[in-house]
DNA sequence: ATGATAATTTGATAATCATCAAAATATCAA
DNA sequence: TTGATATTTTGATGATTATCAAATTATCAT
């Protein structure tokens, strides 16, 4: 997993709109689109964001495209968010 | 705590590196700006944006000014990640 | 007060990012 | 194959962000 593209990703408050609304389940790129005041064309960038940082996944059912979370993710970024805030018991306080 | 300055902070490399290498214990600016490529200016303004996200704390102590990780913001991020990734099991798959 | 050191702030510039409108691609249905 | 629908891709533009150099603030020591 890429921290670079995952971090990038959430960082967007419509990316994490986008992913809250899969929470209940998959949806086309249609659906999502309607919940935003935004074009299809930038909906689709962000789509293609969180593709790069496999935080979602798709696939083509007929004239449409089907997005889900990719719930495997959750657990890396967990863990590196863990390690990012572990203090090391090791080395004590700045002097 | 908002949610949007969090991750913004936490989406750029160099200020991941700074949460790093605090995690051994609190550091002064220039001890911090020593690990980087960059002005000591470019530094401060990565320390303002983790400050502004709260996810380091800072005191003066003489010239210079010790930054330490506030660890109490790792639950509320934790939490904030878990949310977003939480499925809702009422509802189905899209059909 | 003066000078030295540590750090921040400011103003400018270059790079990245979000957005739009329009064009392109893919699928379906007639 | 033609038209309609769903979505993506492209090219351009404005906004935000990272960075630097220089100016500023704060503290200490003399």
């Amino acid at each position: 997993m890429r921290a670079q593209e995952v971090f990038k990703a959430i960082s967007d408050p419509s990316r994490r709109k986008v992913l809250k609304l899969l929470r209940r389940g998959s949806k086309t790129a249609g659906e999502l689109a309607e919940a935003f005041d935004m074009t299809k064309g930038s909906m689709s960038h962000h789509f293609n964001v969180l593709k790069a940082a496999d935080l979602v996944r798709c696939e083509r059912r007929g004239q449409q495209i089907v997005y889900s979370l990719n719930t495997t993710v959750f657990e890396d970024v967990a863990s590196l968010l863990a390690d990012l805030f572990r203090v090391d018991k090791r080395n004590g306080e700045h002097r």
